[in-house]
DNA sequence: TAGTCAATAGTTGTCCTACAACTAGTCTTG
DNA sequence: CAAGACTAGTTGTAGGACAACTATTGACTA
C-alpha cells in the first residue's frame, strides 16, 4: 500500500495524526508565538492529504488554543508560552504531565487492595451492585518529592485479571492502554481543602491545605473506567485551563 | 435576500449558529442522552447547509464533550447531565453562569477607581509603561448571598471613556460588549489559598479558605483585556472541567 | 504631500459530489 | 444454532469550485 497516511503510521484518524504532527511543530517552535503558519492549502499538498482534513485538525488546535483561524487572513500561532499544552483541558496521566514539566515522574504506593464497593463509587462508576473495585493509594512524585497524594477507585467488572494484577504496580493508564481502553475523557471537579486526614509522611504540608482534583475517567464507548481523588499539595503543582467562547 | 442562513440571523459564522442551534436542542433534551441523533446529511438537508458545515459544528460540541462522534454509526449525546454546559471550559461571565445555575445574580462594589498599574499587572496585561488601569473590588452575589470575591485589573489604553464610566458601576462583559470587543479567551490558574487578607462582611468564610480563579482574558486579536483574581468561597460554588483527548 | 479609495492577490468559509472506511444489523449457509 | 457473508446506513477523506474576508499595493484626489 502507498496511501499518502503512510508517512506517519498508527491507526488513529488522518486527521488526528495531522494534528498531533502540527501541534509538535508548533511546540518545537517551527514558527514564533504570533507568526502565520502556512496556508491551508500549502499543509494540503505538503501532508499530501486533503484541505478538509487540515482544516479538521487546525480545529482542533484552535480548540486547545494554540493556534487562532482568521477568516481572510490566516492561521496564527498564540502566544500562550508553554502553558497551554500543559493545561488541564488535555487528559493526560500524572506521569506524562510531570515529565512534559521537565520532572522525573514517581509513584509510592501505599495501599492496593480489591475490595467491594462503596455508595459513591456504585453512583460514580455506574455498577449495579457491590461489585469488587481496585482501590489504590498513592504518593505521585516529581524528582522523588511527593507532589500529590491520589486515592483511585478503578472500575475492573470488564477488565482481565492480569490486567488488574498489573495495575497494582504500575500505571493505571499504561495498563488499560494494553488493552485498548484508554479513557478518552474525563469530568473533574475542584475543590479547595483543608484536612488533617489526607496524605502520610514527612512531606505533608503543615497547614493541612490541599487543591482537590476528583474525577470521573470515561472510555470511547462512555463506560466510567475510573474514580479518583488526587489532593495537590499548594505550590508545587500548577493548574491551568483554557476557557474558549 | 434569501440565502440559508436567514433563518438564525447574526453574524457570527454560519458554522456557529448550527452548533448553537443544536446545542441548544440538546440541552432542550431533544434528544435523550445516550441516543443518536439525526446523521449529518439529514441535518444538513435540514438546515440548508452543507455537511461540511453540519460536520464542523459537531465536531465543536464533541470538544465541548456534549456529544460522541462514532464513526460508520454515528454522532450520540453524552450523558453527563447538566454538568458540562455550567463548567469551565466555557468562557462565560461570572454573571451569566450564576444564572445558567438558576440564581439571581449580582455584585456589591466596595472599589472602582483608575490608578496606574503595578508591576504584576503590566507584566500581565503587556502595558509598555505605567499606564493607568481601572481597578475594581467586588463582591459577587447569587441571591443576594456572597459566593466570591473579585479583584479585577481592566486594561483601558484602548477604551473610549464612556464605556470606561459604564464599567465602574455595570457588568464589565456587557461594556465590552457594546463596543464588539469581548473577550473570547482566558487563561485561568486555579490555586487554593488559606488568608485573612481577602474578603469583606460577614460573610467571609470562618476558616479563610478560598479557591482562588487568577485569569487573564484576552480579546479577538490577542491583546489583553482583563487581569483579575477571583475569590471563591469553598462549597457555595462548583468548579467543573471537562478533560478530552 | 497626505489622505482616500479602488483594485488585487492571498486566505479562510462554505458548497457540491463522490468514494473509502467503518458499524450494526440481516440473511445465508453449513 | 452458530458462523460468516452480505447490505444499508453513517462517518471520514478527497478534489474542485466559488463566496467572503483581509491586507497590501497603487492610483487618484484634495
Amino acid at each position: 500500500m502507498n496511501t499518502p497516511a503512510d508517512q506517519f503510521g498508527g491507526r488513529a484518524s488522518l486527521t488526528r495524526r495531522i494534528s498531533d504532527d502540527i501541534r509538535r511543530r508548533i511546540l518545537a517552535k517551527e514558527w514564533a508565538p504570533g507568526e502565520k503558519i502556512h496556508s491551508e492549502s500549502e499543509l494540503s499538498t505538503n501532508y499530501k492529504v486533503s484541505r478538509v482534513t487540515v482544516r479538521t485538525a487546525l480545529k482542533t488546535l484552535e480548540y486547545q488554543g494554540l493556534v487562532d483561524i482568521r477568516h481572510g487572513s490566516g492561521t496564527y500561532v498564540n502566544n500562550f508560552g508553554r502553558s497551554i499544552p500543559t493545561g488541564l483541558n488535555e487528559l493526560r496521566s500524572m506521569s506524562e504531565t510531570i515529565s512534559e514539566l521537565g520532572y522525573e515522574p514517581g509513584m509510592e504506593y501505599k495501599v492496593a487492595t480489591i475490595r467491594p464497593a462503596t455508595k459513591t463509587e456504585i453512583d460514580k462508576l455506574r455498577l449495579d451492585n457491590a461489585d469488587p473495585v481496585l482501590y489504590l493509594e498513592r504518593a505521585v512524585l516529581a524528582d522523588g518529592k511527593a507532589v500529590a497524594f491520589s486515592y483511585d477507585t478503578i472500575n475492573i467488572s470488564s477488565l482481565p485479571e492480569e490486567v488488574v494484577e498489573e495495575m497494582k504496580q504500575g500505571s493505571v493508564f499504561a495498563s488499560l492502554d494494553t488493552i485498548n481502553s484508554r479513557p478518552i475523557r474525563a469530568l473533574a471537579e475542584v475543590d479547595a481543602v483543608i484536612s488533617k486526614e489526607i496524605g502520610w509522611g514527612d512531606e505533608r504540608p503543615a497547614n493541612d491545605l490541599f487543591l482537590l482534583l476528583q474525577q470521573v475517567h470515561y472510555a470511547g464507548d462512555g463506560e466510567p473506567l475510573m474514580y479518583s481523588k488526587t489532593y495537590f499539595m499548594e505550590g508545587r503543582f500548577q493548574f491551568l485551563i483554557l476557557r474558549t467562547r
